[in-house]
DNA sequence: CGGCGCCCTTTACACAGTAAGGCCGATCTT
DNA sequence: AAGATCGGCCTTACTGTGTAAAGGGCGCCG
């Protein structure tokens, strides 16, 4: 019973990526490691030399993630426009992994996802908006809400509704109650 | 080896209230059937004739009771205050219990929470506003969103960061964002 | 007093996370 | 070229978890 080499050679970024497609297409529940081993070819086990610090790493890597996002500012004078993008990129970063939104809400920003956080601010302050930081956390808490009322509304991770994936409405609602956040933002 | 009578029945809302307890206090990781037995002092099966559906319906019946609530229109007779009470109203229930957060974001509302939608938006489509369910589906999204940015600043579930638990800004935060947004929508 | 029905317990099994240690193959050393 | 070294993966094993199935006591009705 010779130990055999997987095909390609594990790597903590592999991991990271079958991990988004089981919970993606499974929910977090059925994110399993022995399930994630199968995935990428491997023993469970394998997977600690990759992740140290076990399960509760890899959700926290999960997290950092898809909440992990970047805005480039050039072309972007006014604040509003520049806040606008953020948003729109953070929307569109967790509703590409639904199955983590869960983590990507419970979990503190660490890291890269911190930093992110930071750079918005900073971004935002430079661009002439008083109060950056109370505007992010508005901003934020509105994008987080959004995507996890959208996911609702689709029925997703819910196996009684039905599942409409194709949802137009998500987007107008969503620009909606963005343009509503702003034009308050702006006025206070 | 008689099988014991628990000191008093068993009933299902004396099992949610001590699953919402021990979710609450060490997290949902920790809310195990055997353990919530152990805080009813009955074994884990017997939970099983009172919540028919295991844990899955459990958790569903958890996040149905963070996000039922309800507000009594008598006395606010404009929809920006009716608004801002509904918003108020839910946050409080959902920061009541933190640790069931991520399954009232993530299970699509059902039963009396969904019922609680509904008349909110009659009661703010009686006061006068247009498209009173986009203003919602907004709404929504704000609070929940508040309390997630909320609980991950505060570090809630969180061992490696303190825990803040006094947060006098979560409150000034979240009014200083509803207030934006409110404004926001009156003029949509 | 006998039987019934309701609650609860017991037993059992498949599967979860993960600590400890072993083995293989690749690379380096001489 | 042959042995040494080491990193990456596997095997084994143990504790905990959700839950199906069946058994047992207590109260209530006749």
């Amino acid at each position: 019973m010779p130990a055999k080499r997987p095909p390609i050679p594990l790597s903590r970024e592999r991991i990271i990526d079958a991990a988004l497609e089981i919970a993606d297409a499974q929910g977090l529940r059925r994110l399993t490691m022995r399930r994630l081993g199968d995935a990428l070819q491997v023993e469970a086990m394998a997977i600690y030399h990759h992740v140290p610090g076990g399960k509760e790493a890899l959700l926290d890597a999960l997290a950092q993630h898809v909440t992990t996002v970047s805005v480039d500012p050039a072309g972007l004078p006014a604040w509003r426009d520049l806040a606008g993008a953020w948003c729109r990129a953070g929307r569109a970063a967790l509703l590409a992994h639904p199955g983590v939104l869960a983590l990507a809400m419970t979990k503190p920003p660490r890291g890269s996802a911190a930093a992110a956080i930071r750079e918005q601010t900073q971004q935002l302050s430079d661009a002439g908006l008083a109060d950056a930081p109370a505007a992010v956390r508005a901003l934020r808490s509105y994008v987080f809400g959004s995507v996890a009322v959208e996911l609702q509304q689709t029925g997703w991770a819910d196996p009684r509704t039905e599942h409409v994936s194709g949802d137009p409405e998500g987007d107008a609602a969503f620009e909606r109650g963005l343009s509503a956040l702003l034009t308050g933002l702006a006025g206070s």
